[in-house]
DNA sequence: CTCTCCAGTATTGTTGACAATATTTACCCT
DNA sequence: AGGGTAAATATTGTCAACAATACTGGAGAG
């Protein structure tokens, strides 16, 4: 999931990717207390590994460690995540300003292309959220990576998203507004087209404001209990 | 360094803050191809507890794993110390303008006692670039917590910092503009306590962007070598 | 009947030995 | 003499047994 174009793939780095998947796709529950055992039963590792990936991904934030206690999957309150969105709004601007300075034409035109990939996808399976998901993951991905700065990709790539994924698995039904979504993002690849940074980092920093809005309004209604 | 608080102090952890010390501090210079063996026997420590730390610094990007052929420090290039300030940049606004919003009255008190503290280490020590980095450093500090936010705490302390701090190090002669930087500390705190966070935000960020023109203008000049 | 203390158990932390791989060095061939 | 290949070496990756600590259950006292 993350490196596999290193040449050899250690133990470590499977145990890695195993549980970061699980976490994500919530099949290991935020909160539940996980044995190194059990997790070396399920995913055919030894504990020397294992222990290795853990401290990765505590380093991550995915997961808690009290000494001699276990481990258990983070559990991230409502007000967390509208947080998360708080950060993500200030750095996804950045990246969309960068991004609008660096990127090659060549990305851009294979944005705009991910957009229209994105429409059918919307058009064909109506309310399939998970791949309006993975159509706006594409999308926030590529422009991190556009913005040539390592480390703010990193940090989003690494950090963020996992988070923040975790939440898009487990409420899948629907983020909504996807038409609306579209739109937002087709005028941000327009501003990059154009070499517009500044409007690039408004639109998106916009973008991602109404999508915090979005899911605040839904907990409001009760419509998402986290 | 980090986990002190907690009850029981394992292997890994101690592992882990000797590490990041001797990066931050230089003991360990970028580059600097490490083998485990020499690692464990300079801190007393065995390949275990070592390894799980190795994976927790290689995740914050302070170090560089290739399988097989061993772990080097992270050697971080200008133009790339210049991207960490942008990202600063924009974390430090939001943290400035969350910190405006929910620190104590107490903490802000606080705040203000440590800017006077800091302001008789410049007159005491002049020139003593090491205290008014450091003074800088509990600054900084403090917004981040004072945010609680706690991720974005957590992204700034845990990883920003540190890599930047690499660098206080390493060419710890002067930031330079010790008093400038004092006033622009003086009223970012000052927008702070009188709860204007959009103006905290917006000092902060220029804050920041004055310190980068700073270092990136040394850069030029070749006063500063990387 | 409840609370506290103690012992047993199970899980985590640690260690040292073993296996696999990249680097290095020496040798052979061109 | 220079380059390339192959064996030797040293370093990393992995494993399984040992030690230390936190949780659980039961027994006794209030």
């Amino acid at each position: 999931m993350s490196e596999l174009t290193s040449p050899t793939y250690t133990r470590a780095d499977e145990a890695f990717d195993c549980l970061q998947t699980a976490i994500v796709k919530g099949e290991l529950a935020p909160g539940e207390k996980i044995g190194e055992l059990e997790l070396c039963s399920r995913f055919n590792l030894t504990r020397g590994p294992l222990r290795e990936a853990l401290g990765r991904l505590e380093s991550r934030g995915l997961l808690v460690r009290r000494p001699h206690a276990g481990v258990k999957v983070v559990s991230v309150s409502a007000s967390e995540l509208m947080e998360l969105y708080r950060i993500r709004e200030v750095m996804e601007g950045l990246a969309a300003r960068q991004a609008a300075e660096r990127m090659t034409d060549q990305e851009i035109a294979d944005l705009q292309a991910t957009l229209n990939a994105h429409e059918r996808m919307i058009d064909e399976a109506q309310g399939q959220a998970y791949y309006q998901a993975e159509g706006d993951y594409d999308f926030h991905h590529r422009i991190a990576t556009g913005s040539r700065n390592t480390k703010l990709a990193q940090m989003l790539l690494g950090d963020l998203y996992y988070m923040v994924r975790m939440y898009r698995y487990r409420l899948s039904t629907s983020t909504g507004r996807p038409q609306r979504a579209l739109g937002e993002h087709r005028r941000i690849v327009e501003a990059i087209a154009q070499r517009d940074g500044e409007l690039a980092e408004f639109l998106m920093k916009r973008h991602i404001n109404a999508a915090r809005q979005n899911i605040e309004q839904k907990i409001e209604q009760g419509e998402l209990t986290i």
